[in-house]
DNA sequence: ATGAAAGCGCTAACAT
DNA sequence: ATGTTAGCGCTTTCAT
């Protein structure tokens, strides 16, 4: 049998209010000695209170549920990683849930978050959601969007952090272009995800402003994924597109692309310059070590988490909408001068 | 205000007694007709009972916690989703918490997990664990231990689940043997971790079986990462050690190998052959693809939360020791014939 | 086939 | 400075 409040309040002689009091630092009103008695009685019987109990009262969890869609994907782990550091910090655990993109699980996993009362929830949206509206409905937990937008409303969202993905995009076109690079391929991920197009939004105002022509035939799209970055520059290469860089919607596609590019005798950066966008893990083992705009991964979780805090204590936000901005990180896969 | 059994009792004009057990399915004894009148209603007003209610007077609240370093760490991520989808089909969820190797923060852990009444954790403990007593005592949540042991006793593990580290570095060191390389250095992780001295061990006795001498001057004792396999590699061919293969203790170390190899202008696999270990996600990414030993990630979490399961279900265990196998992934780092 | 009553372990007015 | 009472939203015996 586990030790509770009660029995701490019969073995110190007192009721469990001023126990209680004493456990929630509401003890102004209690003599030191009784405290202390409490205290060390507590420490004696290694008692540590019921927070299920607790949360049935001050209808409070002190969890934060995160929603991704797969902590494999290498994009992940950093940002759960700042979703938990900064929760953890203010006495806050996380329930991790993995949707695999799939719209049905996201709902699954809402509906189960706000059975288990989580205070807030931080969640990757499923990139087809936008598709359909959200099923979700009499829904109350305050939502704060990270790395996906969506546009569907749901009036639960209370906030969203992203990266600026229009100036990551411009600024690594505009890296390639002053290193000299004349023709530039843009390998993509879907075009139906807003990043992508905020990218390819980005891409073509470099290319303008530097007075290069937009051209469609330089525009491929697939997924964000190795294969993809393989196949597509593989394609790019034998149907005799002119070509001496790549822009690619993500790290993934562009070290698919380099490894292609070597296959077929092409070297990076020498023939062909190869820019990548988010700065994973992986991005640096490979070789050439690559170039590549770092989304501030880490920091979209934690100030995800931060926003998330302003509104469960009720505080006005300055802007739901944050937006953090991107690096260049110059590595070995772009042309120098 | 959200809706409560109360307010479903009411509606449909019976106690809450007879709602409970329609909604946990114990309403054998409940007439179709007020079954029907109370399913429907709890549809449309979108009622779900609260699960915080529920669990104070089970004491089960279908969570499990997850400890582990770091899921930054690119071996973490498969397991913890191994673990998800286990517990998840069981209608578990997961608290997942990072310790960052910090007993103190394991400790911490430990007892949040407690307090917040989890059926039971899995964990991968500090590497440092070992070092001094746990210090949680009263405890009685269930622990299964996933990919390191610790020998400490603490009667409250329940179970554990490993991959055999022995067998997994014989069969690397014998592939290398068995494609004609002759002299094998073991650049290891820290030798105070038990995997480590388990695949030392694997190391020596393929070596023996194949009437190769064991040579002290051949292991290098560092770190788990990228910059230690990069420094000893680079080292031993500074020393003018005489080697034609690397076994490294993981594959971040054959990843910093490789590396510094290519950069001394020493070709992999022709001079020099290069076998890592765990087979993460980067390791076919890199070039020359990394021949490897497979760690079954993903399996090691799925079992582990297999294990828990019977385990909260009272039944009893074959073994509480389950011990996974290694696969050889024969890739390109290793010469071939 | 259904309900009354008690209780899970805690907190929060409100007394005293 | 401390205690009484009620109640959070459920489940569970035991009646009826």
């Amino acid at each position: 049998m586990k030790i509770t409040i009660k029995d701490i309040a019969r073995l110190a002689g007192v009721s469990t209010t001023t126990v209680s009091k004493v456990i929630n630092n509401k003890d102004e009103s209690i003599s030191q000695a009784t405290r202390d008695r409490i205290t060390s009685l507590m420490k004696e019987y290694d008692y540590t209170p019921s927070t299920v109990a607790r949360s049935l009262v001050t209808k409070k969890t002190n969890t934060i549920g995160l929603i991704i869609p797969d902590i494999r994907n290498p994009f992940f782990p950093e940002l759960a990683r700042g979703v938990e550091d900064r929760a953890n910090s203010a006495g806050y655990n996380i329930i991790f849930c993995n949707t695999d993109n799939k719209i049905e699980k996201e709902d699954e996993y809402l509906k189960i978050l706000a059975e288990k009362m989580v205070d807030g929830i931080i969640m990757a949206a499923s990139s087809k959601r936008d598709e359909r509206l959200a099923t979700v409905k009499g829904y109350s937990v305050p939502v704060v969007l990270v790395d996906r937008d969506i546009d569907v409303e749901m009036d639960y969202v209370k906030g969203r952090v992203f990266t600026d993905n229009f100036k990551g995009a411009r600024i690594a076109v505009e890296h390639m272009i002053n290193q000299g690079v004349k023709k530039i391929l843009f390998i993509s991920g879907p075009l139906t995800n807003k990043a992508s197009i905020e990218r390819l939004e980005g891409y073509k105002y470099a290319l303008k402003e530097n007075g290069l022509e937009y051209d469609e035939g330089y525009l491929l799209e697939g997924e964000f994924n190795e294969d993809w970055g393989w196949e597509a520059a593989r394609a790019a290469v034998e149907t005799g597109i002119e070509f001496d860089g790549i822009f690619c919607g993500n790290d993934l596609i562009a070290i698919g692309a380099v490894k292609s590019l070597k296959e077929i005798g092409l070297s990076v950066p020498e023939d062909i310059s190869v820019i990548g966008f988010d700065d994973i893990y992986v991005s640096r083992l490979i070789e050439p070590e690559l170039t590549t705009v770092r989304q501030p991964k880490y920091e979209m979780g934690f100030e995800a988490v931060e926003m998330l805090l302003r509104i469960l204590e009720g505080k006005r936000l300055k802007d739901a909408r944050l937006i953090l901005q991107p690096d260049l990180i110059i590595r070995d896969s772009v042309r120098k001068g």
